[in-house]
DNA sequence: CCTCGATGAGACGTATCTGTCTCATGTGGA
DNA sequence: TCCACATGAGACAGATACGTCTCATCGAGG
């Protein structure tokens, strides 16, 4: 029986996210797995975090790539971007949440790399006209992992409908909140 | 000499809401007190993290009392809210982190009563024809913890200025990032 | 100057988690 | 059918953090 290695960090990354003292008991129960499993698999719980940050950074850049985010309009390149990103939000709270990436005071090289195409991405939106100045890129930034966080989790407590994600994400990053008679 | 209990709580939850698995030695060197201290005021980490959801609580529902999200416009009501969050925004993100709110299935009392002046304010500024509908009072109410709790952190690591807080936060809920000619 | 109270540092036993091990089970492939 | 291998359960020692304690120090107030 092979084990699913994706599916045990999944489901590590939604526990740790907000329940980040869990033990790895409580992580491989979550798992559907023993413990005993879980260590096989994974040497111990540093080695587990490093898995869970290897994993998400990964699929984190692949979402990048898959949202050509100098195609088209930013705007929908952020839709692009909101949708490939979906499938990673629990691994992406659980990066943001734990900011074991900044460790000994050198940050996660593949962490930085992708926060910065995310960065460039929203200056270049700006550079266009097509992005608001007076929020900066680096904000835009965290703010887009803000929101994935919050509606990966509301998702999760069935506060909003899964089938909304991109939609709630991206209509409050684009528009917002306010109603205009103009839109 | 009188130990400044709040700054000890706000210290604490600066720290464990990025390092939850800090230990109580590194939560007392945060506050800049020793571990005995941390303990004579605390019984223990449980009666830290509830002392902290119960400041962070009770200064949330100050804010929302003192946002008066009845009087005048949404937006200008939003607006208050933002400004009166921010001094409590490392305790609000703490909360919205640290899910111990729903420990024993039964959701804290004071936090849901919380939430839902929050979502309820977005209901009626829906129903005034101030905010858009598609977005549910849900999903907005995530949001602004989302967004408070992002804005928080890119404060405490130089990614936003303090003095932008309040601005970044509600321009973005209201407005979006899409630059509108017609704006 | 003296006293009282709070603090910091550290020692100590305890509880919990960790990481490794063994062993029985059970499932897929030869 | 039999074998190989992965898994789950549990035992075990070691490590770590916890909670409590003592003691010396420091500062405010009398």
């Amino acid at each position: 029986m092979t084990l699913d290695r994706e599916q045990v960090l999944r489901s590590a990354a939604a526990l740790l996210t907000h329940k980040s003292t869990a033990t790895m008991d409580e992580v491989a129960k979550a798992a559907g797995i023993g413990r005993a499993t879980l260590h096989r698999h994974f040497a111990g719980r540093d080695a587990l975090v490093k898995a869970l940050e290897d994993l998400g950074i990964q699929e984190f850049e692949a979402a990048l790539d898959a949202a050509r985010l100098d195609e088209g309009t930013s705007e929908e390149a952020l839709r692009r971007l909101i949708a490939a990103v979906e499938p990673s939000a629990g691994l992406l709270s659980f990066l943001v949440t734990e900011n074991q990436l900044f460790e000994g005071d050198e940050i996660n090289e593949g962490w930085s790399r992708a926060d910065a195409r995310v960065s460039a991405f929203f200056q270049r939106g700006q550079e266009r006209g097509e992005f608001r100045i007076d929020l900066t890129p680096a904000w835009l930034t965290e703010a887009v992992y803000g929101l994935v966080g919050s509606c990966a989790w509301a998702v999760q407590v069935g506060r909003v409908a899964a089938q909304d994600f991109q939609h709630m994400i991206v209509e409050l990053l684009l528009g917002g909140a306010r109603r205009s008679v103009e839109r």
